[in-house]
DNA sequence: AAATATTAATTAAATGTTTAATTAAATTTA
DNA sequence: TAAATTTAATTAAACATTTAATTAATATTT
């Protein structure tokens, strides 16, 4: 007669630690590798339970998915609140502000990215309006206001400034597993900190109406 | 007694057009998801023949796969050959030379991000030196030449200054599902001309050691 | 006929799910 | 309060399906 380690109810509501950690399991596991690569006794093992407590508290592989996406999700919305408002949405607030949501998410491009690769249709379209209808529409009013008011060069293309501001700000953490190869260091606040002023910098001079910057448009190379 | 269609041995050489075909299926679907999320069935009906065929020419999943991305990087490399040479690779080459690859292989970005996100160790380091290491120095090089010179502006790092000019070259082509998306017209020849131009310019007219930029590190914002 | 190419059927391993047994806490009853 | 019962949580094992790989039969060309 085999003896059943750790079974039976346990005490208080530490029934609820187990469906924790298959969440914080299935995190690790799903922002990394994509939904059919990732097996539930894999994630039951990381999360120290039998699998069938996947079954047990979430229905299905397919549940506990949903649910770690909604989770993610809404943890996101909260941190992107921080840039909510219907204002316009200024480039350096922007850069700032989203930088300090992917130092909290580092997974997040990575992730929506390969979601929206796999899905299609009207699957795909709500996931990206979710996330870039959040602050694209304003980001990009501030820009055209901007070129309107002769702050910025007019001969600029509203919507590829915006996003080659995107592209300075969000590629870092996609290529994070790239960088850090070759870098041999990951990415810090520090480090992030210092890109963002890097950035906000090589924009602004870029961007600004300086007449020294119309008639260098003829460069060095 | 069924009867099977079309077996047999075919006409002349078509049998490797059953290899070739299997491997542009192959290509398809592991550009787009994973290998584990990816079965040999599915692979096979793309290609339109029998799933054994698989093992017949490749001796395995693993081994077509392995075919594959050989394949793949060759090819790959062979593009990435125009941007070869010792010499130092100016931000203008660079940005041109490779939006001119990423066209002819725009999956390419995301298949490597993917890759590199599940290798790790030695694996992921070899797959970044042959696809990094073939021009991120001499970049940096060129890039930090210019500084010496006086003819870009000393207060940049050499490091992030590469950094911002990878990032608006590859980003629009790691983003480009959900580009698409949002703009709802995907991209083509011409408007990655326009972008390319678009960056060169934003980018030397931010990077340029003029009077008018350094005195304009106070924005607007 | 011999060699080659293709296919359907089969096998073995892996995976998501379900079930039944077991344990322990909570609740009821005497 | 002590015993009995119910409820919830957890596990091991089974079950059904999928999947990669293998095999044997069949068809075609030379």
């Amino acid at each position: 007669m085999q003896r059943r380690k750790n079974a039976g109810r346990p005490a208080g509501n530490e029934g609820e630690k187990v469906k924790a950690d298959l969440m914080d399991a299935a995190r690790r596991h799903f922002l990394q590798r994509e939904f059919k690569a990732v097996s539930v006794r894999e994630i039951a093992e990381s999360a120290g339970v039998n699998g069938a407590m996947v079954n047990y508290y979430f229905g299905s592989k397919q549940g506990l998915y949903m649910a770690m996406v909604d989770e993610l999700l809404s943890s996101l919305e909260a941190s992107l609140a921080e840039l909510g408002g219907d204002e316009a949405l200024s480039v350096t607030e922007f850069s700032r502000a989203y930088t300090q949501v992917l130092l909290e998410n580092p997974w997040w491009p990575n992730f929506l990215l390969r979601e929206v690769l796999i899905k299609e249709g009207e699957s795909r379209n709500a996931m990206v309006a979710r996330f870039a209808g959040a602050f694209a529409p304003r980001l990009m009013a501030s820009i055209s206001c901007k070129i309107r008011d002769g702050q910025y060069r007019d001969d600029l293309d509203p919507g590829l400034t915006m996003l080659s501001m995107i592209a300075l700000t969000v590629f870092p953490f996609l290529a994070k597993p790239v960088l850090e190869t070759v870098l041999g260091r990951d990415m810090n606040e520090e480090i992030a900190a210092r890109l963002v002023e890097h950035n906000i910098t090589l924009f602004h001079s870029g961007v600004l109406h300086a007449a020294a910057n119309k008639e260098g448009d003829e460069h060095a190379d």
